[in-house]
DNA sequence: CACTTTAAAACTGTCGACAGTTTTTACCCC
DNA sequence: GGGGTAAAAACTGTCGACAGTTTTAAAGTG
């Protein structure tokens, strides 16, 4: 599945069970690890160096994350992502972000304009250069944390990964068929950063919603035939 | 903390972390473990007569519905609620049993009314009891399933024991100041039912979200002070 | 008595092992 | 070869153990 890393240049993050769950979950978002994939403990136990026990709560988090599913028999795969889940999965981010701009408008500092405007910035070059960034996730996290709302980040993170998942498919995807990159998103989340900072939490709201599902007729459109990561 | 039951009547569930993840939710959402409590590893193995292991994969179970929290140094404790996680809850299950509403009012069948009559009224008996029943709860995760929207579900299932902890709560409190019962939600509930057989989403939706801002309106008002159930 | 300091007790993270099952693989018989 | 069968390999659930830390309790000091 990849070369042997006991333990990478990589200083042990906390314990080996969430450095394991990283670098798990870095894999299978990046479709080096593909859907369908099954995960053993004793193979991913030896591949790390390790003993079942991490390996088992990395996987558990993992399922949290919704990136591998468990089998009747507790038998780990990782998950396949079709067209109906990424609609879920956009759908979920409309009602939890639209709220959570909704409560972050109403906190909204100058300060916060100036670090939103700068991923912004950001993630206009990353666009040009065609590059997947996380700065996108990022913002939007950014979002959701200002809301201070402890369940809503907590529901939101159960999407966060699968979301970061399609993203990368999307932007492999395009690169095969060389197709021109993804910056719409970059004028749309201008339009976001305004009304945030304007301060005004129902618009806020509802053009937080506008941007999500913009995303997602773009990143359908990229797809000629039924999208399926797997 | 409470007798010793090795393995008490009932069959063994499914496997061991199931089981002891089932008898420590049911103990804390009563109440009978209270906010606070330390919950050491060895202990309850002890008091299950259990390894760690599956222990181990419980209280992360219970984490995960919200139940206890880990300190920095991974010691578990159950959770308190404060008015404001008790606003937080209400918040979020207005936001997605909403969302809920809509997708199940498009399904709405016959037969959902039909199960859906019969639960609220039996809901009205157990009100004129002051039985504290799960009926509630189990009304508003049928519509969620109904939905059919995993993702939806899986948040809802992120605050589901946290709300029916605070309805235990408030019942205890309720009987404690020997306050009338609570069958404000009777009524409402019909309203719902009737706007989600109607087959009017969005209308279903915004009945949904007033049912239970104005159950949270209630529960609120029984607090003569600070509700916490700590 | 308040305050340290020290020793004892208790916890968490991780490991290796074993039993019971499930899945594969190899084999045999038409 | 098809189909089934039986032995082999691989998995999951659970256990007990140990090391390193954190807490708690005890003892000592001014």
């Amino acid at each position: 599945m990849s070369p042997r890393k006991p333990s990478p240049p990589t200083q042990s993050r906390r314990n080996l069970a969430e450095e394991i769950t990283g670098q798990l979950r870095a894999a299978i978002v990046s479709g080096q690890i593909k859907p369908g994939t099954s995960l053993a403990e004793p193979v991913l136990a030896e591949r790390f160096g390790a003993s079942r026990a991490p390996i088992r709560e990395a996987l558990i988090a993992l399922e949290r994350d919704g990136l591998v599913e468990f089998n009747d028999r507790s038998r780990t795969r990782v998950r396949s992502l079709t067209s109906a889940d990424i609609e879920e999965i956009c759908s979920m981010r409309v009602a939890l972000e639209s709220m959570a701009a909704r409560l972050a408008a109403r906190k909204w500092t100058a300060e916060d304009t100036r670090a939103m405007d700068e991923n912004i910035r950001r993630q206009d070059r990353a666009a040009t250069l065609g590059e997947l960034s996380h700065l996108d996730v990022e913002m939007h996290e950014y979002v959701v944390r200002l809301a201070g709302h402890r369940r809503l980040l907590n529901a939101w993170r159960g999407i966060r990964w699968q979301f970061e998942m399609s993203l990368a498919y999307t932007h492999r995807l395009q690169q095969k068929l060389d197709f021109e990159p993804h910056r719409i998103t970059v004028d749309s989340h201008r339009r976001v950063l305004e009304v945030l900072a304007s301060g005004k939490p129902e618009l806020a709201a509802k053009t937080m919603a506008a941007h999500i599902e913009g995303a997602l007729e773009w990143s359908l459109a990229q797809f000629p035939v039924e999208p399926v990561v797997a």
